[in-house]
DNA sequence: CTACGATCCGTACCATAGTACGGAGTCAAG
DNA sequence: CTTGACTCCGTACTATGGTACGGATCGTAG
């Protein structure tokens, strides 16, 4: 923990001078205290290693905001480690959604790519064609009663229930919830750790089964079985 | 191409108003005429398309001047094909290269949620452990046979083996195996559930065997009596 | 002891991607 | 023919994550 000036400090966790002040500006890091007798603050190593974890936690794709929640948890002795693991899968969720539209945006170049022979008049563009598509009626948020599904319009809705294998916690729970949410026709979702089972409420018409159960098995559960009907 | 209001634009490409608005001070879609004899501008299904496609594009990563100039490509039916194929080719490779940055990502993440029991008020939370190390020595990866560990160099490297009670599935030995990569000098680690012990393949020069029983029982498993050494 | 660099601190500015507001004009139903 | 909803338009404000600037202070090398 010995100390050093701001501009070694920033050196030392590769970042700029006005960063490490505006990280202590925003709260993320404390700022040493100016000796007494007057002088220049000195930066120990511990403020090192918690840039570092705040720009590790960036690359990651959290933001500034949730890293200062990440902070407080660990600076909190009680704080229940599910909390941090629940923030980190849903980051990932939103990871693998992205790649999966990259990965639809790659396949849609490479038709344009192929489309074009490299010299003469570019007939039909497929991006346009691909990313205007629908968008994804996106309708998550559920269950939660309060904010009530004005989606129903007379479509038939239904229940299903997968009983599952694997999940050893409720942060296991929410983990499965949260990757169920991110399927196309899922309208709402009810995980218990408890009866280790999951509810799920999808329009058949676009939900795909097998893709829910392909979901919860790539996140590393087993799900038994058929599944439950209740048409609803 | 019937023409509508710009709130019904804006419902239909599920944006509001003031963001059809900004696109067009953007330049991103050319705001329909007013018609001479006075009135509202309309918008065509052309215009919702183009917004859906913007909001896509966006939502894959792209920030809004890449999307003009994704915009340019396709609006370019003529013009050079083979310009406009290369500018293709160059918007597939940064396609390419966020997949990459991405699946990154997905892996830090991957790393981090398997390094978290998941349960119980840890104090002991290992994402944070891990987003604090050092930036990477990144010397994990290992037992998975294929990925071989050009480490050895003739350093004589020792297997210890704990007997360790307190895993109740296979997601607890994940754990206890992550948080075991993460010490230094550990080189290889293997964790059975079954055999309920982990086999761990240290450099005896840098790992201290204290610390890997410490970090076991913070994340609450009980590693018993003597570790079995095998010189190798 | 003076000059040069580094630190301290506040404030201002940058880009990105919108959102909000206020006042005027316009349309269409009651 | 009035009222309420919608449109038009400019300007201002939001949040995020920094960067830059300018003046004052400090510390050390020559």
């Amino acid at each position: 923990m010995n100390g050093m000036s701001i501009s070694r400090a920033a050196t030392a966790a590769g970042v700029g001078v006005e960063t490490i002040r505006f990280y202590e500006r925003r709260g993320l890091i404390k700022q040493p205290l100016k000796p007494r007798n007057g002088g220049f603050r000195s930066y120990d190593t511990g403020v090192v290693a918690r840039i570092r974890f705040i720009r590790q936690a960036q690359e990651i794709g959290f933001s500034l905001h949730e890293i200062e929640d990440l902070l407080a948890l660990e600076a909190n002795p009680k704080a229940d480690c599910s909390e941090v693991r629940s923030q980190a899968a849903l980051k990932r969720n939103e990871v693998l959604r992205k790649i999966t539209q990259l990965k639809a945006m790659e396949q849609a170049l490479n038709r344009l790519i192929a489309a074009c022979p490299g010299s003469g008049a570019l007939g039909a563009c497929t991006i346009l064609d691909t990313l205007a598509a629908p968008c994804a009626p996106k309708a998550r948020t559920i269950a939660n009663g309060a904010a009530t599904n004005r989606i129903k319009k007379g479509r038939a809705m239904k229940t299903i229930t997968f009983a599952i294998e694997g999940m050893h916690c409720e942060a296991c729970a929410r983990t499965v919830r949260a990757l169920l949410q991110t399927e196309p026709g899922v309208k709402g979702v009810g995980v218990s750790f408890a009866r280790k089972n999951a509810r799920i409420l999808i329009d058949p018409e676009t939900a795909r089964e097998a893709a829910l159960r392909d979901k919860i098995a790539k996140a590393g559960y087993r799900v038994l079985a058929e599944p439950h009907d209740q048409a609803k």
